[in-house]
DNA sequence: TGAATACCTTACGTTTACGTTAGTTATCGA
DNA sequence: TCGATAACTAACGTAAACGTAAGGTATTCA
């Protein structure tokens, strides 16, 4: 029987997701038609299963909608199918400079958009991270005033009581 | 009359955001009691407007949903209360060693969690950067052969004719 | 002061991204 | 081969995060 390729069983596990997912994404034209056995079950290859794993990446990642996702997956692989033909005749020249050229904004403005958020994620986790040292440095001393309490029988932080 | 703050025009325009979201907000318990004038209408001060603010940063950079940005931001304040009333006596001590070792790894798990985001969008973003270089030195390509055709009358890529 | 605006509450509507049956058919392991 | 799984389609359900409309008050500004 060769090997047919993934089950979904085996891609929901290794993706994270249900089958649902699997559906839903074919349903909306995420990933093309997907190869079925000829009772009518999918199966995946490799690249299938990546191009899944990358459009999840890019959903999460970007936080972006599943169309936006699309609009992106679809014209890398505009671009892939052009340099694949490069020399031969799919396209008319003008096409293919047109494509091109609308390319390219597009993922200039991912980039930026990209860099943009890996900034504020940095200063954003910079802040985590003092937040996390300050709450330690409490921590410490309430472990500190705890030990004291303990050894002393009712030490209180300072010189105030308690209700 | 003073100024009794923003108002909620004016915080939509700031934000980027409709009114819609400010009562949602409120709605969901995110940002409190919201101040009114003696008529109802609602008026932000400069701290609300922050909070705000730091809110839909939550909700963009990391991904979570209003409900998940809620329990950040209450423990922030929980903690921010226990640093202002350190040494007197709102908190009982265990109450507030219990809070304070609870928070710790949850900071942890943030912290880590937005680490290994901008991990995955550095390897994205570089992935981007390279398609872009490539459909860019197409494009070159293209322009060049474009010149040449415009040159020569009815050049072709290579030695390719086309339909 | 009065007419534009702006804002209020209430409540039902909408979109996205799936979840969840139900009834049926394939595939696989003993 | 047959029974346990696993998959299929079709269709309705749902949670989150608002959108939108209606009917009524506040505020502002000429």
């Amino acid at each position: 029987m060769g090997k047919p390729g993934y089950t979904v069983e085996e891609v929901c596990e290794r993706l994270g997701v249900t089958a649902r997912t699997l559906h839903y994404y074919e349903e909306i034209g995420l990933v093309g038609e997907v190869p079925r056995t000829e009772g009518g079950h999918r199966y995946f290859d490799e690249p299938l299963v990546n191009r899944l794993e990358y459009v999840l990446k890019l959903k999460e990642l970007l936080g972006i909608s599943l169309q936006e996702v699309k609009a992106v997956v679809e014209l890398e692989s505009r671009l892939d199918r052009i340099r694949e033909t490069y020399r031969q005749d799919t396209v008319s020249d003008t096409d293919r400079k047109r494509l091109l050229d609308d390319a390219v904004p597009i993922f200039e403005e991912l980039i930026q958009k990209m860099d943009s958020r890996m900034a504020k994620l940095q200063t954003l986790r910079e802040g985590f991270e003092q937040r996390l040292i300050r709450t330690n440095t409490l921590r410490w001393d309430a472990e500190k005033n705890e030990q004291h309490e303990t050894e002393t029988g009712s030490g209180q932080h300072g010189t105030n009581g308690k209700s």
